[in-house]
DNA sequence: AGACTATTTCAACAGTTCATGAGTAGTTGA
DNA sequence: TCAACTACTCATGAACTGTTGAAATAGTCT
């Protein structure tokens, strides 16, 4: 499967309202996931739609999933998503400075994570 | 429409190979953009079929069109598809390290831009 | 082993998306 | 206004996607 592939199944795997809420729910969770069970029921959906959408979601490389007892916890793959996202910024969009820009905030965040040993936050700071 | 059904459709616009490759293609127009019959050509794409793609991009706010002589010019909306990256990024993986750290090369872009006054790079870059 | 729980698989149906080709509408220059 | 040109719309059928409930499977506890 060519990395451009891969972007487009991820990419169709998170235009869907119940596969986007999978991932706000389960990224807060971190490596702890979630089980199966307990997802359909904080989303209200019935067991075998989740499965669907969970599978879909797997498929593309956009959560793991493991076997614990009785239950299967399924965790976002975060290297997964960050490809994805990597790609529709570089290559896509070839880096360009007012996409990039828009995603001012996020860069706010990434420069924070990137370079750490930052003091208080300076005056004229980035906004959206 | 509400932010959130607007990524969805913006996301659903994006997951085709042919209007991935529309953005690639456009991206690098900049502001003087092309005209459908060009893209259509270089594309290798009938002119109706462009025509439905480009209908779906436009209407999930990724590019725009005006009116040139008898030509109709297409260039790519760089805020629409920033808030669709950004949103995805923030709300979504709610700036999980692990995602930002995957698109550090963007990240890296970003940071000069956002912060234009910075002499020779210092060592220990970010790397991909 | 047998009862029990959690999750997935399956088949049927409804709805949506896409490619294709024919026809239509707007623009230009003579 | 006409002819040439450019781009869009529409109708059709094929292919794909998502939902549902019932049945099957995997694993656990006593």
């Amino acid at each position: 499967m060519t990395e451009r592939s891969k972007v487009l199944a991820a990419l169709a795997a998170l235009s869907h309202e119940t596969r986007l809420d999978l991932v706000r729910l389960l990224m807060p969770c971190g490596a702890d996931g979630m089980a199966a069970g307990q997802i359909a029921q904080t989303l209200g959906i019935a067991a075998s739609r989740l499965s669907f959408h969970l599978a879909a979601m797997e498929q593309a490389g956009l959560i793991r999933s493991r076997r614990v007892a009785r239950n299967v916890i399924y965790t976002v793959d975060a290297g997964g998503l960050g490809r994805t996202i990597s790609h529709l910024l570089n290559d896509c969009c070839m880096d360009h400075p007012e996409v990039l820009a828009a995603c001012a905030h996020a860069t706010a965040a990434a420069r924070a994570l990137v370079e750490p040993p930052q003091p208080p936050s300076p005056p004229g700071m980035v906004k959206t």
